[in-house]
DNA sequence: GAGGGTAATGATACTGAGTATCACTATGTG
DNA sequence: CACATAGTGATACTCAGTATCATTACCCTC
């Protein structure tokens, strides 16, 4: 649950305060993605007295520490997914938010065959895959 | 030059307005990514009377007819690219801003290696690419 | 070429995400 | 326990993007 990021975050150095206990609970509540506007709902509605802008400055941190990874949906907005902090890519639900993690299975011979063609020195790449989870897929097979 | 995007405009089948012009020339005079942003303080420097607003519906407005095409830059903000409208990725050059699109050499093998795992059904991915030019790459060898 | 229906425009005001500031609070170290 | 200081919440702000609406100008038809 919400252990894992707040023993992570007593790791990096920094106080574990309550609003930063309770912005974890919230976190590890949702399961997939979500928004910074989000957590300011859930904070609200639970009527913690959470500064919105806390929960910004959390988010920032923990994406420091590369405990979240911002994911940019289709449509624009900035999301959040907790995650592993080794290198990998995100399989997003259209459908219902799941976030499923892949490891570079074979990216890599493809930057390589791109910087080759365009003669960059490529530093990093994102890729971002974007579908229906198995149980989406089923439910509403087509759509 | 911006006749391209004039000629695809007329045949979207949309007016030829005098701000669209505009505006398609000075898309054109960039070269590589550009935001909004960047549009709008051309237009008020060069003093056309072209507002906020009808910047940003052109966008969309070239944006659906996949002439340009968005990219979220690694700090979160948005550009545009003008491009061929078929499917491709781009490479993006972090020191020039010069932008170089990539047709998918490979990618599918990844994306379909990743569904197999995931059990996801994959509608749509996203790649981008982020690196060093080829003339920024000798200009400043490292950095 | 003129007339007219309507797509497009710009001004204005608004929303909503994210940031800056600052006096106050509470954490964890000594 | 005391204290330096990291962290907090309230407030106000900026900036991107959107909604509204009266006015303008495209371009199609004649």
């Amino acid at each position: 649950m919400s252990d894992e990021l707040v023993r992570a975050l007593d790791q990096a150095g920094v106080r574990l305060t309550g609003p930063r206990r309770e912005i974890a609970a919230l976190i590890a509540k949702r399961n997939g993605h979500f928004t910074a506007a989000d957590l300011i709902a859930d904070a609200s509605k639970r009527r913690l007295g959470v500064g919105r802008a806390t929960i910004f400055r959390l988010l920032d941190l923990l994406t420091e520490q590369r405990l979240v990874e911002r994911v940019d949906l289709p449509d624009g907005r900035h999301a959040y997914v907790p995650c592993e902090p080794s290198h990998h890519h995100h399989l997003v639900c259209v459908a219902c938010g799941a976030i499923a993690e892949v490891d570079d299975c074979g990216i890599d011979t493809v930057t390589a065959e791109a910087a080759r063609r365009s003669g960059f020195e490529i530093q990093s790449h994102r890729l971002e895959l974007f579908g229906r989870c198995p149980h989406c897929k089923n439910v509403e097979p087509r759509q």
